[in-house]
DNA sequence: CTGAAAGCGCTTACAG
DNA sequence: CTGAAAGCGCTTACAG
């Protein structure tokens, strides 16, 4: 079925002015090989007859499609406060610079399980892929068998030789934990399901290693449990001896970690001080703000859509692991504790 | 510069089979023409060898490219609970369901100001454009320019002949207030700039019509502002005599009314009372959580692709004006009050 | 049931 | 500086 629009080409063009549609081609995409004049005069009639260029036959030509890929797990996409979107949202932004386009692929829980190839891959709308939040080990290699510029996005595996750009979780962990050490803190609580997405056990692992450099055990009680198996939060359960500190994951588990203390009878920071991750909205909602790690989804972008576009022109190129650094953002959900006050807290023991 | 993929085609499939890509391309697309058994050989075969369908080159065939565009104006874009990327989202899966793909296309308050076609129409890379957000007057005249179907989402205009999906906000909000009303309230408040965008001006007059069947006066006093010319949020002025009500036009200047009335010595909903519209993160974070209007979301993206979709095959497909309805979300920020406490509430005048 | 021919709109050598 | 020819990968008549 053809469509009824009255297409004008080059042709068109060609032909109003008597010249061929070579001419036309050169004169429009500003090549060698034309006079300014009759340059000049083409994009003149071109812009009055309506010309718009067919970016299908130029893709068939030159084999581009000109479109990036971004693929969000499903799972990810329930949210209201969509971290992920928002990355895709700059990600459009940032393609538009390289005169792309991004098309946003949801990937359905069952294709994941069935390791099926999007669509995007199979029907060749996409010049390269941008993965956008964790994917299953199975689905990984699915990934790796596609034969295009990829790029995992937010998160990353040891074993797939695949491109990946982060943020620095570990860093901002330990620079946070760090904080909290100096503010007189000693039994610090990490609370986050570490088996669940690599974010949440790097920020964990920056936390440990804070607690190493500063000569504090690690005890099993001080990690604390947020989420189950396939990703639900569930309620947190308080050690039985409190912590003066809780490193949370994310700003929503600090959130509902601040909820669960305010109803415990716990005030923040007064009894225990709380920080997050992220700086999203959750960061904001308690009272008081929390101290946290804010990410750079700008930057991640930026970093992202340069590399994807680089190896789309070099195919070859590797990039590895990239970090974007993230950026501590002060608030007042953590107390500074007096020396004393570390004494007496000791004393519970 | 050509891509150095061994991109496999129909006709080395053809090749290897010793027949023709004709009967390749009827074998891969189930048409008339090839035996049973060859097609099965073919498919086969295709699928060995990783061939991948060329969209490209079937959209130079039949003109269509097999994307639709979604416009979201730069300017709802920095939110950080973004309603209208969850529609885009909804939007994508939708298109799905019809093998298209969603391409987001923000356009920059550049581009709306100078007019500027965008991209993906001037290099035709969408057979269709949904524009996700109220535009400028004078920017619709340049999207009623565009030579494509169009259909705005969630706003519309009265002299633009332009298709349009919205949220049913007049009878939202005119149930909104007839609950109030039957809840024993009298003297209720619209908070709101209604120049501001016709979502906000729309749930107003569906506060309007109620108060004037069931014979209550409007008085300007009742009208409160939330937000500048450029929307940004302002103060909000509480009129001198307190209403008992107050109907927001969203969750989130309900959310921002309910700190400052907090603030200001009021508890809700024991001194006044307060409803929101979206059902958005922000109609839980209050506490108590807010009685408000959810906005279908997922009816809306449905009903977008599916007129969107028509228009495709039917460029004079005309479905006007379509009102999704919302639904009302019963919580705790209404008081029912008793007749006597009306007529208290009556006395202080 | 099978395939040769033509064409979609553009661009890339290459010849003049 | 200008253009005829060929080709990108597919599909649509049409002929056998």
């Amino acid at each position: 079925m053809k469509l009824m629009k009255s297409n004008i080409t080059m042709k068109d063009i060609a032909n109003k002015l008597g010249v061929s549609s070579v001419t036309v081609s050169k004169a429009l995409n500003d090549k060698e090989g034309v006079s300014d004049s009759l340059k000049v005069t083409i994009k003149k009639v071109a812009g009055e007859m309506g010309y718009r260029f067919n970016s299908a036959a130029k893709s068939i030509k030159d084999g581009l499609s000109y479109n990036i890929g971004v693929m969000i797990p499903q799972r990810f996409t329930g949210m209201n406060d969509s971290f992920y979107l928002r990355v895709y949202q700059e990600i459009a932004i940032h393609l538009d610079h390289y005169g792309y386009f991004g098309i946003l692929n949801i990937l359905s829980s069952e294709d994941e399980e069935q390791l099926n190839f999007p669509r995007v891959y199979s029907e060749n709308k996409v010049d390269g892929i941008i993965i956008l939040g964790q994917i299953s080990k199975k689905y990984i290699e699915t990934v790796q068998n596609m034969d295009l510029p990829k790029l995992f996005l937010d998160f990353y595996d040891e074993h797939a030789a695949i491109d990946s750009i982060v943020t620095d979780n570990f860093y901002g962990a330990y620079e946070l934990t760090n904080y909290l050490i100096q503010s007189g803190h000693r039994d610090i609580a990490y609370v986050g399901n570490i088996y669940s997405t690599s974010s949440i056990q790097d920020r964990f692992l920056g936390y440990y290693k804070s607690l190493l450099e500063h000569g504090l055990a690690f005890e099993d009680r001080l990690l604390l449990n947020d989420r189950d198996e396939r990703g639900y939060y569930i309620d947190i359960e308080l050690p039985e001896k409190m912590p003066t500190a809780f490193v949370c994951n994310c700003d929503q588990v600090a959130y509902n970690l601040c909820e669960f203390l305010n109803a415990s009878g716990y005030k923040v920071p007064e009894d225990c001080s709380v920080v997050g991750f992220d700086n999203d909205l959750y960061a904001t909602l308690t009272s008081p703000p929390l101290t946290t790690v804010e990410v750079d989804i700008e930057q991640m972008a930026r970093t992202a859509v340069k590399s994807i576009m680089d190896k789309v022109s070099n195919p070859n190129r590797r990039n590895g692991r990239v970090l974007v650094q993230g950026k501590i953002i002060y608030r007042d959900s953590v107390r500074t504790l007096e020396a004393d006050q570390v004494k007496i807290n000791n004393k519970h023991k």
